[in-house]
DNA sequence: ACCCAGGGTCATA
DNA sequence: TATGACCATGGG
């Protein structure tokens, strides 16, 4: 059984890092703004929830009292550029009164990590991702989160672990690299703005700063 | 015009 | 367990 090596995957840290910066993620104001934009960003494009994050500040509604007081409609025009708008009302809605419920932030910051993931994550719909984006940028907790930039990072690095089940490749990852907070932080960050880049080299991209490989979502038309 | 984005749920096999 | 449909806007 190979495993992931924490030395492959700290030289894939420094390349990335090398490449592009810190990404000084989260870009928010406060934890719980991270939280909303978490859920919002649920296979969407962050240029378009900046734009619904910005009309929930704009109506004094990027709190958790409001978001449940409000209208289904009306919630639903605000993340109206976000997509998913009918869909997201419903999630953030379910996760604000969550969050009130279960005491607001001082509160779910005493629990430990396993018991609070748990928690967020049998908020409906809030999946391992979005929970994970929670733990790791909201509360610091050192959880490594998984998306489909990491796995095909992977899978084109010819790493192995790719294919495997969100927690099982969690697991595998924070157990590779050790709890590590700001190290978790930042690779994620690099992970996703790589993954965003788009590869203008043919017939193979000689641009991408991890090795030889093109690791761009697609080849170029 | 086409592709895809910082996913998750639900129904079906 | 593993696919497929569905949700929807906006930028490249």
């Amino acid at each position: 059984m190979p495993g992931l090596s924490r030395a492959v995957l700290l030289w894939l840290f420094e390349r990335l890092l090398a490449a592009y910066g810190p990404q000084e993620w989260w870009p928010a104001d406060s934890p719980f703004e991270v939280m909303t934009g978490a859920v919002l960003t649920q296979n969407t494009a962050w240029t378009n929830v900046e734009k619904a994050l910005k009309n929930l500040k704009a109506n004094q509604a990027l709190d958790p009292l409001v978001i449940t007081g409000s209208a289904d409609e009306t919630l639903a025009g605000w993340l109206r550029p976000s997509g998913y708008f009918n869909v997201k009302a419903r999630r953030l809605k379910a996760f604000c009164s969550w969050y009130l419920q279960e005491g607001g932030e001082e509160a779910l910051g005493r629990l430990d990590t396993p018991e609070l993931r748990s928690r967020i994550l049998a908020v409906h719909g809030i999946g391992p991702e979005t929970a994970d984006d929670i733990l790791l940028y909201a509360f610091d907790r050192p959880v490594f989160v998984i998306d489909a930039y990491t796995r095909r990072l992977l899978d084109r690095m010819a790493l192995p672990g790719g294919d495997l089940p969100y927690e099982q490749l969690r697991i595998a990852l924070e157990k590779a690299l050790g709890p590590d907070l700001a190290l978790y932080n930042e690779f994620h960050a690099l992970i996703v703005i790589h993954g965003k880049e788009r590869c203008r080299v043919k017939p193979r991209c000689h641009g991408c700063p991890l090795i030889n490989r093109c690791l761009m979502p697609k080849m170029p038309r």
